[in-house]
DNA sequence: ATAATAACTGACCTGTGAGTCAGTAAGGGC
DNA sequence: GCCCTTACTGACTCACAGGTCAGTTATTAT
């Protein structure tokens, strides 16, 4: 009886609830996903979820930023400090990082972008803003750098650091789409990174 | 008043529902597309399209196979049948197929897979069955040819065919999401196939 | 013309899930 | 111990969309 039926913990509901709409999100989609269930996750009531978040849509933006933030603000400090040479630091970090994601809670949420892009316009903006155009840019002056050195030749891939990122996309989409089906995501992620090195090297 | 009310047009029907419900799906996607929404843009009443289609499932379905079922067809005669070398029918007829993949219908069915892959696995199922695997065999078919003929030589590439879809992929995502921000699609698939040819050439 | 058939309509039914709010009880201050 | 504030609960409302069906009208056969 002493057991009080539920403790006021105002500090950590937000980060709980958004733990528990990632998860749900991550196993259902977000459409599929009723608020109920995320409220059942976080061990707490529907209504008290409403206190935090005013409507779904902004519990969905609050699962999006705290996912993702963090780590582009370590990839984006790890590329621009570096003091290795461009290519080192492309067989290194840059592949590590990249067969990183699609196991990860970020391949989660570019399925989740991908899904809901037309119905939220402001997410989208939102993550290009923080995410998308950071990342990319990151790249860029990575190669920049490379071209600089002498260690590339200036080729398209200057302008397309998209060319970097096309293999985990595909393992990303296949992993969402044929979860049974096999694909060698790191095998695929390497041999394209040699493939971009050769072409590029001066 | 001769005018009658509607035309009787029991062969027609299916397909003009799937082409509304094809183009509302385009615009909307799937989940927030409404059944009276396809049946109005058919010109046909909600009971007249359950009568077609015993649920809203079921029309998705039958848009997946009429859209893509024709481009694979296409695609698998062509590459079976042609008599030029290995590197000219991929920088020729493939990367023109590629290239017309991200502004295509086929581009709405992959954003749709992407999202409701997981709630309709014998979808995936089917889509497996007739396009993707059919897709991917015949790439596979094309560079074993050429690795045949002294063209190639063999490598990581001859089991990842994925990796020559890598940008494909890449821009129909970017065009999903990123519909305002531009991207050189052509530019991506043509680099990427000239990065793949120089990297397996014999 | 008239009847028989079945393609077609649209008002209705019903389950569902987002969002609300009147009330309850935890816990800090006195 | 007892108040007062407010974090929290959960039963409720209400709009909405998938699916149904009794009835209507175009069409064809006789």
């Amino acid at each position: 009886m002493a057991q009080p039926r539920y403790q006021r913990r105002k500090e950590d509901r937000p980060q709980e609830i958004t733990d528990a709409a990632f998860s749900a999100f991550a196993e259902k989609g977000y459409a599929a996903t009723k608020v109920e269930e995320v409220a059942h996750r976080a061990g707490v009531s529907k209504g008290l979820l409403y206190l935090y978040f005013r409507t779904k849509e902004e519990l969905f933006k609050a699962v999006v930023r705290s996912v993702v933030i963090p780590r582009v603000d370590a990839l984006e400090r790890e590329l621009d400090q570096s003091e290795m040479s461009a290519e080192a630091f492309i067989r290194g970090p840059v592949t590590e990082f990249m067969k990183r994601v699609p196991g990860s809670p970020v391949s989660v949420v570019i399925r989740l972008m991908i899904s809901e892009a037309q119905k939220h316009p402001d997410l989208v903006e939102f993550y290009w803003e923080n995410v998308a155009s950071r990342g990319l840019g990151a790249l860029q002056r990575l190669l920049e750098r490379g071209v600089q050195r002498g260690e590339f030749r200036r080729s398209a891939v200057n302008e397309l650091p998209q060319l970097l990122l096309a293999p985990v996309m595909m393992s990303v989409v296949w992993g969402t789409v044929f979860n049974s089906r096999p694909l060698d995501t790191d095998r695929l992620i390497e041999t394209n990174m040699d493939m971009i090195l050769n072409y590029i090297k001066a």
